[in-house]
DNA sequence: TTCGGCATGTAAGTGGTTACATGATTTC
DNA sequence: GAAATCATGTAACCACTTACATGCCGAA
């Protein structure tokens, strides 16, 4: 599914492979992450297949870069492949295997990691939201006509969902093991009473 | 990671590799994903390493099978396993890369696309209000006192949580859609008048 | 002079998917 | 008689990660 994020990126300007690795960094990652390593094989297969092209392009003062264009074929596929109605949903949430666990570790360090994966979230939340600005101060706002780009503000506004919802879950998850841990010391160290 | 999932699952109680594979597809599905053609070959090598032990039962109307059950270091190092913080939350939502390119699409199809979605969605939230109700009822309810189990709730509310969000966002998408549509054909269909 | 940024890559390894093979038993 | 269930697996392939290699520039 590479190719279809690198498409989705370079129907909107050209990039060379360096640049592309940066922009999933800043922003695809939170929808589909990437590393330099993978972009630029996946770049040469694009341009083998003719959807992509490529131009060096000489600077001085750095490297010489490539420079990548969609062409036609390009546009028509990247169609293609957004045009296909998935019949599942495989998530793979590394932390929520931590979760199952959580019991089995001390309360204290439990709580630890709740707040570490919030910090995350909340981080991811931040961001998005920055993009959201600049993008509806870019004219990319809700109710705008049908347009090639319409897509980006609705998936900015998943991630602002979804983050937020994973937000608020740390923060119930954190009471319900302040109150479990606090069951389990009652019953060990119960209050002293004169 | 797939053995920190089975792992998990074999902490509570022993399985067979058919009966493992059931029990991914029936609940941790919506966690981490595994097919069985992964399963067979991780549980020999978690078997090699002394993690977990395997016995033949043989059964008389159906093929023999072959139970596994988790040692003592299997359960040392679950918790060591579980014990991570992770420094970043890698997701990667296939459907998110549709939607970027949605507007590239006839209105209808995008619709078509965002319910089925939906409907993924909506069932997956489903299925889990269901598992969220039989943990309640054996006991695995919120204000529990520590003990190992208590993070499948977690776990099972976090899947709540944020399968709510997207059915929410699906709807909010829908319709952002539908009136960027309605945009167009204004433009393209403008008013009669006499 | 050492580090970070720009720029492009390779190699080795891990993790995961899809499809297939076998074979008995039960259900439609 | 065909299909689904139980049960275990293999093989080929694709996707992704981590680590490394190269080389030049500018800033601290």
């Amino acid at each position: 599914m590479l190719r279809l994020a690198i498409l989705s990126l370079l129907a909107n300007s050209d990039y060379s492979g360096y640049d592309l690795s940066k922009a999933f960094d800043a922003s695809l990652t939170y929808v589909w992450a990437a590393s330099q390593s993978q972009i630029y094989p996946e770049l040469h297969k694009l341009e083998a297949k003719g959807l992509i092209e490529g131009v060096d392009v000489p600077q001085d003062g750095r490297p010489d870069k490539r420079l990548y264009r969609i062409t036609d074929a390009g546009r028509d596929t990247l169609v293609e492949w957004a045009d296909e109605l998935p019949g599942t949903y495989a998530i793979r949430d590394r932390f929520q295997l931590t979760t199952i666990n959580i019991g089995r570790l001390p309360p204290a360090r439990a709580r630890e990691l709740v707040t570490g994966q919030r910090a995350l979230l909340q981080q991811r939340h931040e961001v998005l939201a920055g993009i959201a600005e600049l993008l509806e101060s870019a004219g990319h706002r809700p109710g705008e006509p049908w347009n090639d780009q319409l897509g980006w503000r609705l998936t900015v506004e998943a991630g602002l969902r979804t983050s937020a919802a994973y937000v608020g879950w740390c923060d119930w998850a954190l009471e319900q093991l302040d109150t479990s841990a606090a069951h389990r010391s009652r019953k060990h160290l119960p209050p002293i009473r004169p």
